[in-house]
DNA sequence: AAGTGGTCTAGACCACACC
DNA sequence: GTGTGGTCTAGACCACTTT
């Protein structure tokens, strides 16, 4: 069964409910489930989609959006909409304060930054309530792409006292590494997580649509002496990583 | 400042970069941000956007439609398009196991379910494998929606084996309280978080617009005998949830 | 009945990839 | 150059809400 006979549209246009362009996303859908569109695999061309299918091309384009949107496929100007195939996940523990290297280096994953920023420079209102830093004092930003086996993972954007990191320069891969060789590591931190739909910006530094959905993650980590170390927010792909936690009764309950 | 006069094609279109669809939804944006146009207020009607910019239905609805992704906009067919007003974030400890009616208890926030199904049944082969059941045992399901403050914050799918709830039934608000009432409550658990962008289904029961960034969580808690008790996964609001977590430093790091 | 968003069409031109 | 996706238009009709 080739996709151009699964799609005739009188095996299925008009038989279920809804508006034309879900009644072809959903038949699009059933043929990746089935195989009939293996990963990697192109689809016909829109215009080609249209005449099989007697809808027009905008009504065809829609019901690739939606699937465009979910990560489903990928479409390249000039190229062609391509099936994706489903890239391993990865798991980050929600309960062990770990570095991104360290962690996937554990996974045998190779990792690489691309650098958006790093330096040392005034603090922005945020960084100084966060950091608790004078308007005097300085902050260390390292800003970066962080990659695994060869995906795009995540932005990172750290914010540090400069007596805590003098020099961001030298940061070149984990940056607890450098922390702890200075005797500086944080013991603690909070982490807020929270979903977003990817804007244009971040979407394309991580190589995905605009709307996917991915996790905005702020952390605030300390030293063992109290102090505030570092204030990070990073965006992660929500279709390349999953966060896992592991929680424990606290004393709620006791009165019994 | 009306709306009318601040979208005057002159003032922005072909002035900055990009598709006129970007262009217009960056000036709606813009127009959000300096309270032109005010939550809950009403956009100008699609026809009269397109004659007002001198662009087409289409583009302005395209326009549109990647704000109402956002979660910026709610369409409402044959009554207009509204300024969505942030909802207030609530947050969750990922340390502590707590259930949804007791966090939001003590926020001070009423909670309600709508049930979506309830009863004893036999084990999908997922719940098989989760709850360590076998094919002729049978298992306990309890979906719902969960409301808090009024507005649907998250659909949960909680199963578990019958003889932990026997009676799916006596779950009226709690399942926590349920199993403690029996000394079965969970003191541990492990809990899966991902980004997701919702599905038509999903984003119905929760109010929000398909395709709105959400968590995922696949919780399976244990009995202090280290049973599973549960096996749950949920769906939350992305726009009205945020998770937090306390990371410790683990003994990971040691030989130096 | 009038107004609004929702769907759909046919056709055009542009931007980019591949040959 | 040819083929692909990306943008855009003018106009139509449907479904729903409001009055």
């Amino acid at each position: 069964m080739t996709i151009t006979e699964f799609l005739n549209p009188q095996d299925w246009l008009g038989q279920g409910t809804g508006p034309r362009y879900v009644q072809l996303r959903r038949r699009l859908e059933e043929a990746i489930e089935q195989g009939i569109l293996a990963p990697n695999a192109s689809l016909p061309p829109e215009r080609e989609l249209a005449e099989l299918t007697g809808l027009s091309r905008v009504t065809v384009r829609k019901a690739i959006q939606e699937l465009v949107a979910k990560g489903a496929i990928v479409q390249r100007q000039g190229s062609g909409s391509f099936v994706r195939d489903a890239s391993p996940r990865v798991e980050q523990s929600l309960s062990a304060l770990t570095s991104f290297s360290e962690d996937m280096q554990r996974r045998g994953l190779e990792t690489r930054s691309t650098w958006l920023e790093r330096g040392v420079f005034m603090p922005s209102p945020e960084e100084m309530v966060a950091l608790g830093l004078g308007a005097d004092e300085s902050v260390a930003r390292i800003a970066r792409i962080r990659e695994a086996g060869g995906k795009p993972m995540a932005i990172e954007r750290a914010a540090l006292p400069t007596d805590i990191l003098s020099n961001p320069l030298l940061v070149t891969t984990s940056l607890y590494e450098v922390l702890e060789a200075e005797g500086l590591r944080p013991v603690r931190a909070i982490q807020k997580i929270s979903a977003i739909n990817l804007d244009e910006d971040d979407a394309a530094l991580l190589d995905v649509e605009p709307g996917v959905a991915g996790l905005s993650i702020q952390r605030t980590s300390y030293l063992a002496s109290g102090r505030v170390a570092e204030f990070t927010r990073s965006t992660y792909r929500g279709d390349a990583y999953d966060f896992v936690a592991e929680l424990r009764l606290s004393n709620a309950k006791d009165k019994r």
